[in-house]
DNA sequence: ACCTGAACACCGTTCAAGT
DNA sequence: ACCTGAACACCGTTCAAGT
């Protein structure tokens, strides 16, 4: 994913107050909205910094926009712009493990951007493309249009919960300065010194549930799913 | 869950400016601040307006609390203070079922709970017991204590993710005034009048993709994974 | 020990007024 | 057609000052 700054189709440079900016398209305050994200974060996204990084005044916005939620709309579909789909080759079920390490490694790419996409309804027009896609492999693969559609509702829930759950503390214990190895210490150290009489388990596992990496954990739910959608397949297309 | 309102352990009432108030721990702001959560929702959480649900100023609350963060994780345990494990009756898979079920009402029956939860990495008291008492079942069911660990997280990722995928664009909805039947309607109707020769499984499927209900959906994707995990067992034991 | 007033640096949004 | 200044009703947080 490289090419970040400036997009280059139009040079955004200020021009004379009151005058219209020409490149100040719906499409560009989503970008500029995409590179505010990246610098400050969720937190930090506020309609005037978005404002100020296409050179106008906050009230300005209100022309092409409804609100901010209709500018967090138009991020989300931004966001999606650059994702793209594993290649189509393989069974099913590398395709579609495909997807979801993709579809993760995307959202971590991003700042903040599981909290974005989590609780948007509107699928944009980025994302809608990669539905269909999935959609159709889900299909080829033997699945019914009905068990489909619901294995690409599941898939969503699934990288969207993980990714929220990984990139919002993370960027929380971040702030504090700490590193991925020392969050994962102290949480263990947490587990391994509460009170064993109450809780056992916690104690004696406080290693097994701290040490697995993000990525073995993921990969882990991802097959145990993908193990329970072949049990819906006729088994000589498992 | 039924006792919202006053706790009445202790009567709240105001007391003289600058006087102490004796019912202000750290126990009574949690549940203050679940008291606006469920009137104001969480954007409409704010200091000031829990400060003001307890009788005092907003700069009072810095007495009791770090900043807003520590209220949140506060608030985020208060959530799950009246959550109560599944009966402990039947195989494991119902078992487990039972607790993927009942966290999910529990976190749909608070406004916005699922975005308080989501990006929350230290589990609370009450969170931890739950933790507790489901790593003991796994464990009971035959799961190593890796894969216990793992499918915990797994679990939880699934459920938060999944809660908070519906219950933000509900509430969303129906800040416009739409009803559930009327927003799933809305979208078939997006997906059905797609260009067709770019989109053919979206449109084909349209009814598929927004038909099914939540609960559905959920047990759907449960049934899935519960599915999954039976294949880590010994055939014994499924 | 605990609360307050006042202030600071921010928000999203509206609207009459500009060009 | 598009931008702006000014205003409104809010935020979280700090801190000297009160009791």
């Amino acid at each position: 994913m490289p090419a970040d700054e400036d997009d280059a189709t139009q040079p955004p440079g200020p021009t004379r107050p009151g005058a219209a900016h020409p490149g100040l398209t719906r499409d560009a305050l989503a970008r500029a909205a995409l590179r505010v994200l990246e610098r400050e974060g969720l937190a930090g996204l506020s309609m005037r910094k978005v404002a100020a990084e296409v050179g106008v005044k906050a009230a300005s916005l209100y022309w092409h926009v409804r609100n901010k939620e209709e500018l967090l709309d138009l991020l989300n579909d931004a966001l999606m712009a650059d994702a793209e789909a594993p290649p189509r080759t393989g069974d099913w079920r590398t395709q579609l493990r495909g997807y979801c390490r993709r579809y993760r490694a995307h959202l971590l790419a991003k700042r903040d951007a599981a909290k974005v996409v989590a609780g948007r309804l509107a699928p944009g027009p980025h994302l809608l493309r990669l539905m269909e896609d999935q959609l159709d492999r889900l299909r080829e693969a033997g699945f019914s249009p009905a068990d489909s559609a619901m294995i690409s509702y599941l898939l969503g829930a699934y990288v969207q919960g993980f990714v929220l759950q990984e990139q919002s503390p993370m960027a929380a214990a971040e702030t504090t300065g700490a590193g991925r190895r020392e969050v994962a210490d102290a949480a263990a150290e947490r587990f391994r010194t509460l009170p064993a009489a109450e809780f056992p388990n916690l104690v004696a596992m406080a290693d097994d549930l701290t040490g697995p990496d993000l990525d073995a954990r993921f990969d882990f739910g991802l097959d145990r799913i993908l193990d329970g959608l072949a049990a819906l397949l006729p088994p000589d297309r498992r």
